[in-house]
RNA sequence: GUCCCCAUCGUCUAGCCUGGCCUAGGACACCGCCCUUUCAAGGCGACGACGCGGGUUCAAAUCCCGCUGGGGACGCCA
């Protein structure tokens, strides 16, 4: 059995940062690949921000996200006595000592050692700080609540945490508990700090850059395999050029020494391509049960749908879909009865000379064959477009404006077979009736 | 301000540790072409980078130094 045993830490904030997400799932990705242990901690050793609704944010965005751990989640709010001991063996070996605020109250703060501290971590390469840089430090606050280098450490060392991977902006944080696990007497794991992610300008990603928590990716219509799939690549790579990869195979190649040093910005346009491969890659059932909370949000109820009409209408999107929340609106003409009329459209395709009388033919054409399949339909309008001497974009645009309402939709022939011949018909009607209204006023 | 870190196409990156195979590879975006009934998807192609200056070396994107630029940390927050 691996003795590999790593945590992801989160203090309950409300919600769960993408880079938080990142660092989450490497911490997951390594003790995955190393057989070992991913542990779920809530460091919520803040009063004032405590919450409940927030910790279960955290065990939402995780488990969206695909994560499961094997122990936890712990609650530094509930390990109070252990700390309490920690910090009494420490003040009675003069390790640390009692600081009186008239105001505050008495904190401990742990003395600091004189001396150069250093240590190797994986991803930034041996670093160095004089600790004439780091005061004695708070480890218990007036409250009587531990202070965060002092209860991070005391857990890390209780749970055998034997990497610590998380953000780079705990790397002065590390020196700091560095001298915490010296007065312990503890083992000291290995560190791994993750760059920053940015935005497009550059600085560090937050919301005014767009979503910025797991769980409003997931709003949005990212699928949990394409967001996890695009932040496993802002900063590491596996060292080919490979870039769609299942999470097997991600964590089959998970190296935390392949983690790159520099920061990285957020590319909203390939996460948006990924997530479309992802999309691409779903059975069209895999892909209605995605799509359905995004059907009810927008007021389709999916069990007032034929399932297997349904599959067809979905089918037909699967190829143009970026994101799950555009399908409602992209499908509309679909999944209601009547037709909303772009006007542009209208004016651009519908209004066009001879249009209303093509039109007419092409009712006429429908109602005297009562089969309505892709190669009936193929071969009657292939004539129309023949005897008529133009070409065939010429003949399917008014189709496709007057059953649809725009100009853009799935192939014609797929659209009207989808709909049914008699919703074809009828928008066909209706698009004519409104063709002449036009031209009469005009 | 003090300390620390980073630096390859616009962006994500491969290559750097173990100099030569790099006239620097891939991906997204952009542009063009093909496919084509629209939009996509897909295919093909074009554009596009080793921040600057010094070294070291027969040879540097790769090693060293400086500069410049960017970022982070400096709480009885975590």
């Amino acid at each position: 059995m691996s003795t590999t045993r790593v945590r992801f830490a989160p203090s309950p904030t409300g919600e769960m940062h993408i880079g938080n997400a990142r660092t989450a799932l490497y911490n997951w990705m390594f003790a995955r690949h190393e057989g070992g242990a991913f542990i779920l901690r809530i460091e919520d050793t803040d009063r004032a921000r405590h919450d409940e609704a927030a910790v279960q944010v955290v065990v939402d965005s995780l488990q969206w996200l695909g994560m499961d751990w094997d122990e936890g989640p712990f609650f530094q709010s509930e390990r109070l006595a252990l700390y309490n001991e920690k910090v009494e063996a420490l003040l009675a070996e003069d390790k640390a000592y009692v600081d009186e605020d008239p105001e505050r109250g008495a904190c401990v703060r742990l003395r600091v050692p004189p001396g150069i501290s250093h240590f190797d971590d994986i991803v930034l390469g041996s670093t160095r700080v004089d600790r004439a840089e780091i005061n004695d430090f708070v480890i218990r606050k007036a409250d009587g609540f531990p202070a965060y280098n002092f209860a991070c450490v005391v857990d890390d060392v209780d749970m055998k945490i034997s990497h610590v991977i998380r953000g780079v902006g705990h790397t002065k944080n590390t020196h700091t508990q560095l001298v915490v696990y010296e007065a312990l007497g503890a083992p000291i794991p290995r560190f791994a700090h993750m760059p920053l992610i940015l935005g497009t300008d550059g600085k560090p990603y937050s919301k005014r850059h767009g979503s910025v928590s797991v769980l409003d990716f997931s709003k949005e219509g990212y699928l949990r395999q394409g967001l996890a799939n695009f932040i496993a690549l802002l900063g590491w790579a596996p060292g080919n050029d490979e870039e769609i990869l299942p999470m097997e195979e991600m964590i089959r190649r998970f190296d935390l020494s392949d983690i790159k040093k520099s920061d990285a910005q957020l590319n909203p346009e390939k996460l948006d391509w990924m997530n479309g491969k992802y999309i691409r890659s779903l059975s069209v059932p895999e892909l209605i049960e995605e799509l359905t909370p995004f059907l009810s949000e927008a007021g389709y109820a999916v069990d007032r749908y034929p399932q297997a009409w349904l599959e067809q209408v979905v089918a037909l999107y699967q190829e143009n879909l970026k994101r799950l929340a555009e399908f409602p609106d992209k499908a509309v003409y679909f999944l209601t009865e009547g037709v909303v009329y772009e006007e542009k459209a209208v004016k651009k395709v519908l209004q066009k000379e001879g249009t209303k009388a093509l039109l007419e033919k092409i009712v006429a054409a429908l109602e005297n064959t009562s089969e309505f399949t892709h190669a009936t339909l193929e071969a009657l309008l292939g004539k129309i477009a023949e005897t008529e001497s133009i070409g065939f974009g010429k003949i399917a645009q008014p189709i496709r404006v007057a059953i649809t309402g725009g100009t853009v939709s799935p192939g014609i022939y797929d659209t009207m077979l989808v709909l049914g011949r008699e919703v074809v018909l009828e928008r066909l009607k209706k698009a004519i009736a409104m063709t002449t209204e036009i031209n009469g006023t005009s």
